[in-house]
DNA sequence: CCACTTTTACCCACAATTCCCCACTTCTTG
DNA sequence: CAAGAAGTGGGGAATTGTGGGTAAAAGTGG
């Protein structure tokens, strides 16, 4: 059993990490890749919550404990500050509560299916406490952008970053 | 020869070292040189994280204690800005846990594979805290490439290293 | 309240991948 | 040269990914 090496545990943190091509059916339904399930059983007794991921054209799935940690974040912003009120809307507006079938997938709601384009192919990254999900050619256009201004002198480089050392 | 001396272990430091080339076979397992094994299985209980080194096309093995203080780091990056943003996504998106099989060996994912064309030969190099994988061909066009232009008065050296005395 | 359409859930089946094990070759070491 | 260790390859079982049929549930309009 491979799988315990793919996330982590330390007390409540929960770190989720890796890359999956998936296809998403013509019912609209995503198979969580199963290195995952058991944690997600265990942890959020297989509840889990999808909404959109206001800085790219995505999705976020967290499990229903952590998005309740988001929700309590989310419910200390401003109303009187647009960014943060829209922020606000959107994140809890669109957040759907979906459940793990008995194959391990989620239906995506229409809604979200068609913000992030998520047609045939798409691909899962695991992100700390949460999920990705991006159309496939999306995510390689991003990935390909992302290479190229790393290895670009004439992109400015962000002071946290030109510090990090890997 | 002793296998101590490729590595290094003070308190909590490893440093890894050393080159090897090694073979990829047709389901895509690279064998860890039998040499780091011992230490990757009392540091990591064999757990390693394998992801893209953005700057080269080559791949990052890191034991898995090492890979958390690389996540640590990545954290604290903002998601507001997008170089930020895009480096946390993609060195975490990539990272794979893999475990040393029976014989020694980890899978590596597919889509990294492609990534750092890993076919059949391949180069292992031990960078400190961690290993970098290279396609054979690539790894030696490098060097050649850099063997050349540090004798090259043409090409500016950086400051930090024209005080680097080795 | 009922009939009809659309959506969702459960089940099974096939295909692909991964994992576990064993065998053979090559290289080191005594 | 023998014996062991390390590198390499592959067979086959088990797990996982994917698609679709069908029944239940929910939404819709009269």
């Amino acid at each position: 059993m491979g799988k315990s090496g793919f996330y982590q545990q330390n007390g409540d943190d929960i770190v989720f990490r890796g890359f999956n091509k998936i296809s998403i059916d013509s019912k609209g339904r995503l198979a969580v890749p199963s290195r995952y399930r058991d944690l997600i059983a265990v942890q959020a007794e297989n509840n889990l919550v999808i909404t959109l991921n206001p800085l790219d054209r995505s999705l976020w799935l967290y499990p229903l404990p952590e998005w309740e940690l988001i929700e309590d974040k989310l419910a200390t912003l401003s109303d009187f500050d647009k960014q943060s009120r829209r922020t606000k809307q959107m994140m809890r507006g669109y957040a759907s509560d979906c459940q793990l079938d008995s194959q391990g997938r989620i239906l995506l709601p229409k809604e979200l299916r068609s913000y992030a384009e998520l047609n045939k192919q798409a691909v899962i990254l695991g992100q700390g406490n949460k999920f990705e999900i991006w159309n496939e050619q999306a995510w390689e256009a991003q990935r390909d952008e992302w290479l190229q201004s790393v290895g670009d002198d004439s992109v400015p480089t962000p002071e946290s970053l030109q510090t990090l050392s890997l």
